[in-house]
DNA sequence: TTCCTTGCAAACGATTTGCATTGGA
DNA sequence: TCCAATGCAAATCGTTTGCAAGGAA
């Protein structure tokens, strides 16, 4: 099963946690990686062939997300979308809808992100925190929405 | 009714809408100021007095969303939460705690946020994107959890 | 009076769960 | 074989809506 170089790193993730690496799951991990940006369930499935049932989808999704594989992102519309996380699909930034709720991702060049660096560590400095990660989004029209 | 500074600018702008600003309006007003962080309708609920239902709740919060008194807030859980508008508390960011949750409130600099729009206008101007606002959150372990 | 607002209960959509069946190690 | 994974249907959760009663202009 473990075909694709994404699906030997996943495999390997899971299989050191004692879960196994399904090819329902296999499926849910290509189509994602195929997909551009965050996906919500109901648009994964008609994505993945053959036809999987929401619930076996809801179950899988849990699964990645628990072991790490999968991050969940809440807009709104309240609808959850899923991305691989950033250990297979690289650090990145989203650019959000306000009107349609989707979400585009956006990797920064090296200076930018720098950048951004640079103001949380400005930040953080003041504040008795020790930051581990952060999460910029831009919030806006997409195209099809202005 | 307005008695307090907060409702007379939160009346003030229903009023230029044509919308009443009424007693449990303000109700939730302030209960949002008197809060520290973004609140899920429930939890707002349980800190109302009287007791209000959930519904008038989540309709008088969507009144103040659509007049740009609140702001609603989709971090975590799928459970939407609340908080005053920037207008209203300052334009701020997040510090995010990974441990116990808990949302601290920052103000940046005018250089530091002067440099979080440069870094945004770089992003923006690559991609067909019309950006309105955006969000800048830091996620680590506040001073109790680390 | 005439709207607007509220409360209650029912409806709704997204997500979860119980249970019987299937399938992989 | 044996337990984990799946499909189906029903349940649950947060949120929204229809409708009748209450209140302010």
């Amino acid at each position: 099963m473990a075909t694709t170089n994404l699906d030997r790193q996943v495999g390997q993730r899971l299989a050191s946690l004692d879960i196994r690496y399904t090819t329902g799951r296999s499926r849910v991990v290509s189509s994602l990686a195929s997909l551009d940006g965050p996906m919500s369930a109901a648009e994964l499935r008609d994505f993945i062939a053959p036809p999987v049932p929401l619930s076996s989808l809801y179950r899988t999704l849990a699964v990645l997300e628990e072991s790490g594989v999968v991050t969940p992102h809440y807009g709104k519309s309240g609808v959850a979308r899923y991305e691989l996380a950033e250990w297979l699909k690289g650090h990145h930034h989203h650019l959000v809808c306000i009107d349609c709720g989707a979400i585009e991702d956006v990797s920064l060049s090296t200076s930018q992100e720098s950048r951004v660096h640079d103001v949380i560590n400005d930040i953080v400095a003041l504040a008795e925190f020790q930051a581990t990660d952060h999460t910029l989004e831009i919030e806006g029209r997409c195209k099809k929405c202005s």
